[in-house]
DNA sequence: TTATAGATTGCCT
DNA sequence: GGCAATCTATAAT
């Protein structure tokens, strides 16, 4: 496989979080901004980094998908809330799927993170993933079994509703946020949502064009 | 290579 | 009680 540069903590100072004001607008909008952009995991001395290859934008009341869309409550109240935190929820009984809170505070949009491209802590996914590393070198194409599903990466990044649900991912402080490592903004195909039935044709689904680690079969 | 079913928990009606 | 913004294994082509 190949292979690739760790990113330790120095080349942390080089990256800058995305801040708030990135997120308090129109979910399509925020959805195409964040393709290309670092979800950053450190869990003590590790840290896990994979670039934002899919996304799906949500878009609150007027969106019969989403799960705001019924209305405030218990489960989704982290979606009415600040822009920029991460709305953890728990789904077919074995997988928790990571979204962004997006609009200003008070209306209900967000981005559901789909794919990454793993970038640093590839031994911890895989093994979180229970992905051998031998296999991995051997076949490069495993790396889609890491990240390549919104169920598939918060398993890599350990990821949960109980320890990840509403926390910041503008702060610096926080052990999970997004960052900008400058690169420049990819080319991007739009398409309709996976996994759902209500509204299913609309065309919210982002992902860097190209890719060969967006999920789903594989095209080419 | 594509298509199907089954697993399994929490939330909402 | 029913269903869900998924993933995997297994079967058929």
């Amino acid at each position: 496989m190949t292979r690739r540069t760790l990113a330790g903590p120095d080349a942390l100072q080089r990256w800058s979080v995305v801040p708030r004001e990135f997120y308090a607008r129109d979910p399509r909008r925020v959805a195409r901004a964040l393709l290309g952009k670092v979800l950053l995991r450190r869990s003590g001395s590790t840290l896990l980094a994979g670039r934002i290859v899919e996304v799906e934008a949500y878009l609150g009341a007027n969106d019969l998908a989403a799960h705001a869309a019924a209305g405030k409550t218990a489960r989704n109240e982290v979606l009415f809330g600040s822009p920029g935190h991460a709305y953890v929820y728990f789904i077919y009984g074995s997988y928790y799927c990571l979204n962004v809170a997006c609009e200003p505070e008070g209306r209900a949009g967000c981005v559901l993170i789909r794919a990454l491209e793993p970038l640093a802590g590839l031994r911890a996914m895989a093994a979180a993933r229970a992905v051998p590393i031998a296999a991995l070198e051997a076949r490069p194409l495993l790396l889609r079994k890491l990240t390549s599903g919104p169920g598939r990466l918060c398993e890599a990044f350990a990821i949960t509703r109980a320890g990840d649900n509403g926390k910041d991912l503008t702060d610096t402080r926080s052990d999970l946020l997004i960052v900008d490592d400058g690169s420049p903004a990819p080319r991007v195909a739009v398409t309709p949502r996976i996994g759902i039935t209500k509204s299913a044709k609309d065309k919210l689904r982002y992902v860097i064009a190209g890719s060969s680690l967006v999920s789903g079969p594989r095209k080419g």
